[in-house]
RNA sequence: GGCGACGUGGCCAAGUGGCAAGGCAAGGGUCUGCAAAACCCUGAUCAUGGGUUCAAAUCCCAUCGUCGCCUCCA
């Protein structure tokens, strides 16, 4: 059984097939960096690594391309305003977002192309457009002539003759038809600005992806993804640029992440509610984060407050959990039960693929993780020994990882305290030895304030670490 | 106003015609000096009102509510 991935095209799920046998080519919309970026952009990015990652798992050869759009209106107007240099601020937010993602766990990109990096292939491509009549020059802006393409609104729904009401005329601009769009804009005094056919001028927003998709991945690609606020304009423009420009369909499927909620709103710059990766990072694992995102529906809004973080935190503990080590003093699995453990890891394995095959049904392929975790558990608690878990644990460890999750119990600078912690429970397995329960539950509790865990049991004392 | 999505136990959330996954929280139990963890047990008339069907959370209609896009947005 195949693969199945829901297409914003045909509203439709459908049968994964790629262009070229065995392998993916991927076209993701990144950020425009013009400030720092929040959690809805991590959760695009992550929505967008965890299909990667299980395309590969799948045995696809994936080329992954992000953009980073580094010239734009706003990232101009904000250059201004703290008056530095246009390039140097995308620079620092291209940097820092880089940083973020590997702090996440994301999957370095295979090109991550900028529309600065990009002009001649733009212009290139405006070019073409003007010579096959559908894009025309006006005052040294060049603008999409709408009309002309019939197929216009199909991603989006809409329809060419019911948009009127909403689009408009700038001040300035010389548009034939409210619904044109801007391929290339004339720069105006102190902007930075390319030499074109048409004057100096930059970019518009969604050309430069076309371009960028033409260069790296070629015509047609096989996914392209983005937050579904991209639909209408950005990927409708997109679809009407590259369609008009090569005359073959563009993307095979078109794939959209639900936006992140923050109470009840969409999390935007522009409405100003937001929390930086940065802020969110400091206080949470990367994988509380990715865990939220796996738990529901990609496609779906997702609920972001400080109670889902909470109960989150608590269900990645959960997962974690199963990795512990056998119990001191286990005496080793009955060869029923470890048959048992090992088929229930089969199975895991098995619903796992199943649910994620179904256009990346992440909630169910968790469901599955956790009944391998409670098989797990019951094995420890039967007095499995650690031989005894290790096939499943490793099928956790795996299927985790195909999901970005990296469930670390302990950074490495840590392992540095680790015999003076062996030596405290070695002290204080003595203090209870001798019923010194008030010395003893202090040793606990001041351990626990440093973020060390103590767990008896009849057969002696384990430790952890908290996070 | 136009287009679209959604409303499932206290919370998050799968499921889209055939007895309602999973996680968190809560209550009870096992274990324990106490605690923690783990394990076992317990819970849903699927927003409301109609309709179609042998059968509906799932399809259709209406109502209420929430959200997204239509302007820069992941």
């Amino acid at each position: 059984m195949g693969m199945k991935i829901y297409n914003t095209l045909t509203r439709k799920k459908e049968d994964f097939e790629t262009l070229e046998p065995g392998k993916v080519r991927m076209y993701v919309c990144g950020p425009t960096v013009y400030n720092k970026a929040h959690v809805g952009h991590a959760m695009s990015a992550l929505v967008f690594d965890i299909i990667r990652r299980y395309l590969m798992y799948r045995g696809y050869d994936v080329t992954f391309v992000m953009n980073f759009t580094d010239v734009d209106d706003k990232i101009i107007l904000r250059a201004n305003q703290l008056g530095v240099d246009p390039f140097e601020l995308a620079e620092g937010y291209i940097e820092e977002y880089r940083r973020q993602l590997e702090q996440l766990n994301v999957l370095p990109a295979t090109f991550n192309p900028r529309a600065t990096q990009t002009i001649p292939q733009i212009i290139a491509m405006v070019q073409g457009l003007i010579e096959k009549g559908y894009a025309y020059p006006a005052n040294g802006d060049v603008y999409f002539r709408v009309r002309r393409d019939e197929d216009y609104g199909r991603l989006s729904g809409r329809r060419v003759d019911e948009m009127q009401s909403g689009a408009r005329i700038e001040i300035g601009e010389h548009k034939e038809d409210p619904l044109d769009f801007a391929l290339w804009k004339a720069a105006k005094p102190g902007e930075p600005a390319w030499d074109s056919p048409w004057g100096p001028g930059r970019p518009g927003w969604h050309i430069e992806c076309s371009a960028m998709n033409l260069t790296h991945l070629g015509e047609q690609i096989d996914i392209h993804g983005g937050g579904n606020d991209l639909i209408f304009p950005h990927h409708e423009n997109e679809i009407a640029q590259t369609e008009s420009f090569t005359g073959k369909p563009f993307a095979r499927y078109w794939v959209h992440n639900g936006m992140l909620q923050l109470g009840g709103e969409k999390m935007s710059k522009s409405l100003g509610n937001l929390v930086t990766i940065e802020e969110f990072l400091r206080e949470h694992d990367a994988d509380v984060l990715r865990l939220m995102v796996l738990n529901s529906g990609y496609r779906n809004p997702l609920t972001f407050n400080d109670e889902v973080i909470e109960q989150t935190e608590r269900t990645l503990e959960r997962l974690k959990s199963a990795l512990r080590p056998a119990l001191p003093g286990a005496k080793g699995l009955d060869e029923e039960s470890a048959r048992k453990l090992t088929a229930q890891a089969e199975e895991t394995r098995e619903g796992f693929i199943r649910a994620m095959d179904d256009d990346f049904n992440s909630a169910v392929a968790l469901s599955h993780l956790f009944e391998l975790v409670r098989a797990i558990n019951q094995a420890r608690t039967a007095g499995a020994i650690d031989a005894d878990l290790q096939v499943a644990q490793g099928v956790l460890r795996e299927l985790a990882g195909v999901l970005g999750l990296r469930l670390q119990e302990k950074t490495e600078e840590s392992h540095a305290a680790d015999p003076f912690i062996d030596l405290l429970v070695e002290v204080r397995t003595e203090l209870r030895k001798q019923k010194l329960w008030a010395l003893s539950d202090l040793v606990r509790d001041r351990l626990a304030a440093l973020g060390v865990i103590l767990e008896d049991s009849k057969e002696g004392t384990t430790w952890r670490y908290q996070k």
